[in-house]
DNA sequence: TCCAATATGTAGCCTTGGCTACAATTGGCA
DNA sequence: TGCCAATTGTAGCCAAGGCTACATATTGGA
């Protein structure tokens, strides 16, 4: 053993160490940006479906207490994605609203790729509200392709 | 606004409350348990390729600090998953090797169906990675029949 | 044989994202 | 018009999962 003896012994059908850590990496930090992104998503269909967006309607949306939502918003506030004067909901600046425009056509196409590949509506549905996050632009390219292309 | 208006207003396109309430929890406790799973189908792939996974291997093939893997893995031996002898590398219980084999299974078969529709080899190795842990039986079954037939 | 490099383990800190409990503010309607 | 229910906001707690710094143990080789 000790690295030596790794680095003999390595390869044997594993990644390269670095390329595996750079993987492992970015589905880490994906997590992270996952969400704001269903938040800024959230708020605009809110918006879009009621003409407001409410803490309270977030919170009850996403499954989460008011308490959780109402930090979260504030450290949308400060990243300058949303504003809201108090007890009047919440908006999206610029920067947030492009934010919920991109996530949403990935959610969509997601959802679509699943649904052409067999997956039933629902379960489409469901489970791309994860699997969204970790979709790369390259992958979501060739999901564009494939979708169209049928 | 109040709860009232809301209900009258509601439902313009947005999916039921609960329900979006139920997708969302589901991709948090996904991602709470896509560390468990990564550690086990490493660990396994570890001990496939070189005979022993040690900790600063496992730490290194992750990108993350050994004292983070040493304190993760002291979860995984609690929740009797993996057992260790001190500086003898670490071994999966029955249950961790039946964790380490689904997780890989699943794994395959994410990126088979990515390279499937498209999705460039590379690409579908680094993105596989995070989306497999929110991949649902169903949707995987789906996978299996649409990579199969073709 | 023994020591230096490597691996393992421990301590203490931080951020994120949950929660409950309590406080303050609004505004619909009795 | 004023009250009360809903919403919003605050405080303080917790666990997970990162980190660095330091301490201890092992072991291949000189
Ligand atoms: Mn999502
Ligand atoms: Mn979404
Ligand atoms: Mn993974
Ligand atoms: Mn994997």
């Amino acid at each position: 053993m000790i690295a030596k003896a790794q680095t003999q012994t390595a390869a044997e059908g594993l990644p390269p160490v670095a390329a595996q850590a750079r993987r492992f990496g970015k589905a880490r930090s994906a997590q992270s940006h996952a969400r704001m992104e269903d938040y800024a998503e959230l708020i605009s269909d809110l918006i879009a479906a009621q003409g407001e967006a409410r803490a309270t309607d977030i919170a009850r949306r996403l499954g989460v207490s008011h308490a959780t939502t109402i930090k979260f918003l504030a450290r949308m506030k400060a990243e300058g994605l949303v504003t809201s004067q108090p007890y009047r909901g919440v908006f999206l600046t610029a920067a947030g609203a492009a934010l919920a425009e991109r996530t949403r056509k990935r959610h969509r196409l997601v959802v679509d790729l699943l649904v052409a590949v067999g997956v039933p509506q629902d379960v489409a549905e469901a489970d791309a509200e994860g699997i969204e996050h970790h979709v790369s632009d390259a992958a979501l390219a060739a999901f564009a392709r494939f979708v169209d292309a049928r």
